[in-house]
DNA sequence: GCTAGTGATATAGTTAACTATAACAGTATA
DNA sequence: TATACTGTTATAGTTAACTATATCACTAGC
């Protein structure tokens, strides 16, 4: 229904693909269960079917899905534990290292951060000392 | 001299934006300083020097840099503050609500990230209990 | 067999990102 | 003036992402 559910600093296809990761690792999917349709997915969110497919693609090569022809595309066994591992090791190798950096750049606590709501307004102030 | 340089996750001109960001914020480029000539970028990248242009103007149009035709592009006054509370506002906003979940979903520990080097190995077992 | 649901494939067109190459325009300095 | 730096503009081509439309292929249930 919503139409401002795509983030422009990555590809739809990819954010596809990364809502059922969510969505397996959540628990929401679990293994043996059909993902949503890609006509029903395309529908809903206003996209092409073919855009919805890639996504889908990606999941069957990374062996979390199987997609079987006229029933729809299931959850494979071992998924979520796959996911656990994979995910973790990407994450901590690609993605921290750089949103570390920028905490840290911003002068912002990781403490504060990590702990409590994620909402805590920082009251910091903008003016900070350069590093040297 | 590394070509590794790019992140397929984000067009190279904002990647280079985002590279002066950082080097402002962390002081390395101050108030008044040129920032490395298009040209030069380009060619120790190898990358277009229109890519860079762009990524740089990107710069000008936020009021961080300023471009004197002949002589170079300078870092504006007040850049750094400016910066200091836009780019928080950005990354508590959008970033970091969606890389807190991510935290959550694998199940890494807040200690973990925060200790030491973010490269340190994992030990969990990839064994969780779904949500629900 | 028919219908309605699945995924898959084919064709073709648009846009954004990036590229290569060339030329233009301003500034500093020898 | 000549040279060597700056940024800027113009032209044109490639690729990836996304789109629209249509068609094929398989499965389940009536």
């Amino acid at each position: 229904m919503m139409d401002r559910e795509w983030n422009d600093s990555q590809p739809i296809y990819r954010q596809l693909r990364d809502r059922v990761v969510a969505m397996i690792l959540d628990g929401v999917l679990k293994e043996g269960d059909p993902l949503p349709s890609v006509r029903n997915v395309a529908a809903e969110y206003r996209v092409n079917h073919l855009t919805v497919l890639k996504g889908y693609q990606q999941l069957v090569d990374e062996q979390l899905v199987e997609s079987k022809r006229g029933l729809g595309m299931f959850i494979n066994a071992g998924a979520r534990n796959l996911l656990l591992q994979g995910e973790r090791q990407k994450f901590l190798a690609e993605e921290w290292p750089r949103v570390r950096a920028t905490i840290q750049r911003l002068g912002l606590k990781p403490e504060e951060l990590l702990d409590g709501g994620a909402t805590r307004r920082s009251k910091q102030a903008a003016e900070e000392k350069p590093k040297p």
